[in-house]
DNA sequence: CGAGCAATTGAACGCTGTCAACCCGAGTGG
DNA sequence: CCACTCGGGTTGACAGCGTTCAATTGCTCG
């Protein structure tokens, strides 16, 4: 059910798949991993509860987390998914305002909150690395507030499917040119919450665009995006637009 | 036309009302001032135009800023608004997606970046102090996104006005039991841009708040909010219940 | 076989964007 | 003093997208 399954089974993040430690030095890196313990959790389950205090932060190996919002009337609200090489968690003991719950089985590389704090003075390029990831994470945030402001259910659908494609092709390469076929790893309900619709026009928006011939439905989950350029034209955030350029130059080239 | 203005000029930002400084230790807040420079800025002026390179950090002495994106089709949206005490600029050489302008006239307290940075090592609490502000602006990030995805205009509005109430309440506790008025230091324009939604629209919900009695209409920029407790149902995302508790609390004592 | 869930499709209502007109105060120049 | 312009704010009419309610299909599981 991965969308982005590894290779081969990992049993610590000492990977090089493991974005956090790979850009560290070596002593940060045998430190975190004295302090890491690596869980697994089935789909549904929670990693940490709304309004609960962080007592982890981590790091997704494999599958997908959502983190979300519940408002009083029960509706959810996917403020933002956690792949593969994401890190997840507050450095401060502040209580989150988000739930944290597998979207897929998932394994995760955990660090008990305070120990990882406790390495800040010691490895400030672990803090570095802390604030790269906050500030990636705020302009990811930034860019879907733009998509949730000004575009349409299927401009949303349009830019979530280009994205999928982007996160699958670093560990795709060889199939570049190869018919691009994603795997959209969460169900629609969480589609909805996540595009800030409903899972009626979610269906909707799948099956015009379907209609007109910019993907096709394989499955359920699995989409062929035959018409790449139209996407792009459909999504066409300034983000968007330059993978839309890129994929004119692979083209021309 | 501040929201907040404060009540004496300030000189630079070793005032208690800099919140950057305040919580550092004398050394840090010495070094800090040093490199920093006071700049003045008028309304509409650019600070950081998008996809420029970050050259300043800094924080907001008075005035208000707008981090706002623009679409190809013109169509601009803000991702977020800057007051009194915020920390604005990323400190990463990456470009900004994100332009900054002033609101109001605005002064601001500003440092190379670089230099900023370089004092990392020296006192990594300025560090920590910047993953505060930015995981912070991540939140508000994300509990806006739900407002997005998931409110109607008139509610997004509501939820502004709370923010506006609480954000002016500390610097005038006094007044706590006062007729709550405040003050919408933007124009409608940037109002629309803000609430992902158009002028029109951001006029008839406030008429229409007006004609059931939630608020009163002292001019276009400052209301009475007359009915805080409808006004926090209107709004009642989970940030706002606490909200609402803490008003009742206040009215039960 | 029935229960339950995910996904899909249909129909109707309503919020909100669009287009348009209007008000009003500030500035400007005759 | 008036006419004019300009920008910000407000209001009305209307169409369209998307939510809501409802029904159907297909699948898994007990």
């Amino acid at each position: 059910m991965d969308a982005v399954s590894l290779p081969t089974p990992l049993t610590n993040c000492l990977s090089t798949q493991c974005s956090l430690c790979s850009t560290l030095s070596e002593p940060a890196r045998a430190e975190l991993t004295r302090i890491s313990r690596i869980r697994n959790f089935d789909a549904g389950e929670t990693i940490l509860a709304e309004a609960e205090t962080f007592e982890i932060v981590g790091q997704v190996l494999s599958g997908v987390l959502r983190m979300q919002k519940t408002l009083f009337d029960g509706r959810q609200q996917i403020v933002g998914l956690l792949m593969p090489g994401d890190l997840f968690g507050h450095v401060f003991a502040r209580t989150s305002h988000v739930a944290i719950e597998a979207a897929t089985e998932a394994v995760l590389c955990c660090y008990h909150r305070q120990s990882f704090e406790a390495l800040f003075t010691q490895f400030p390029e672990i803090e570095h690395r802390m604030l790269a990831a906050v500030t990636e994470e705020l302009d990811a945030a930034q860019d879907w507030m733009l998509l949730l402001a000004t575009q349409t259910v299927t401009q949303r659908m349009a830019t979530f499917f280009l994205y999928l494609r982007r996160k699958s092709l670093p560990l795709d390469v060889p199939h570049l040119m190869g018919p691009p076929v994603i795997e959209v790893p969460i169900c629609r309900k969480d589609l909805a919450a996540y595009l800030g619709t409903t899972v009626e026009s979610v269906c909707r928006s799948i099956q015009q665009m379907a209609r007109e011939h910019l993907i096709r439905i394989l499955d359920p989950h699995r989409f062929e995006l035959v018409d790449i350029e139209g996407l792009a034209l459909l999504s066409h955030a300034d983000e968007e637009f330059r993978d839309l350029k890129a994929y004119r130059s692979i083209r021309a080239g």
